[in-house]
DNA sequence: TGCCAGGCCGGGT
DNA sequence: ACCCGGCATGGC
């Protein structure tokens, strides 16, 4: 808690996947996997284009035809497939019905969301956080080496256990844990490079190892 | 120009 | 149980 104080105080809200509605939010945790949000964005704006941007048109799409429009965001075709899964699988359980679907349990849900080809734990975890409001901590490349420079965590932690640091000292919090991740990355990417120190200035004090 | 981006899967040790 | 290559566009 008082790490996110000095990241609130330093960057202030984030303010990450507030409108554009659920479905958006989903549709953009499997585009965004390993990639820019910038080509990302420009990926939702094709479909939102071609007026694609729908559970049921996306239901309907040929995966060939949704891998053009996803082309910016990278790795296009296999983020069409995985959104076919994702939509696929949607539809046979829960009928295309998000809000049916998240009132379901968090855990029995993550479970099933990871019993999807394609869909792994930080991209279960930004769906259940950032689309159905429910508080379940998102991981990333950003948090573990934010958090393992700064030997808060040990080298070896798994996904598990890094959201557990998270989840078991937090308040059980939606709000808290949308702006946490978002701080987290925001301080990756200004001050903790994958290469080399250069944690100057880093709110949360300097790291002198690499 | 090379490196990086809000990962995940599948095959090989 | 790890480790690694593949997937691919766009920005700096």
């Amino acid at each position: 808690m008082e790490y996110y104080n000095k990241l609130l105080g330093a960057f202030g809200p984030q303010h990450w996947w507030p409108g554009d509605g659920p479905f958006e939010v989903v549709v953009g945790a499997v585009l965004t996997q390993n990639t820019n949000w910038g080509n990302v964005e420009r990926a939702i704006n094709n479909l939102r284009a071609a007026g694609k941007l729908s559970p049921e048109a996306l239901h309907k799409i040929k995966a060939n035809e949704l891998a053009q429009l996803v082309r910016p965001a990278g790795y296009f075709n296999i983020k069409a497939k995985r959104l076919k899964n994702l939509i696929n699988w949607f539809f046979a359980r829960y009928d295309g019905d998000l809000d049916r679907m998240f009132s379901q349990k968090l855990d029995s849900l993550r479970e099933e969301l990871l019993s999807v080809k394609g869909i792994g734990r930080e991209t279960a975890d930004s769906i259940l956080l950032y689309a159905g409001n429910m508080p379940s901590f998102v991981v990333d490349a950003y948090t573990y080496r934010v958090l393992s420079r700064h030997h808060l965590i040990p080298e070896d932690s798994t996904y598990e256990e890094i959201k557990a640091f998270f989840e078991d000292t937090l308040p059980e919090d939606v709000q808290l844990y949308n702006e946490y991740h978002a701080l987290l990355v925001r301080v990756g990417k200004t001050f903790c490079k994958p290469r080399g120190p250069d944690c100057q200035r880093c709110p949360l004090g300097e790291f002198l190892d690499r």
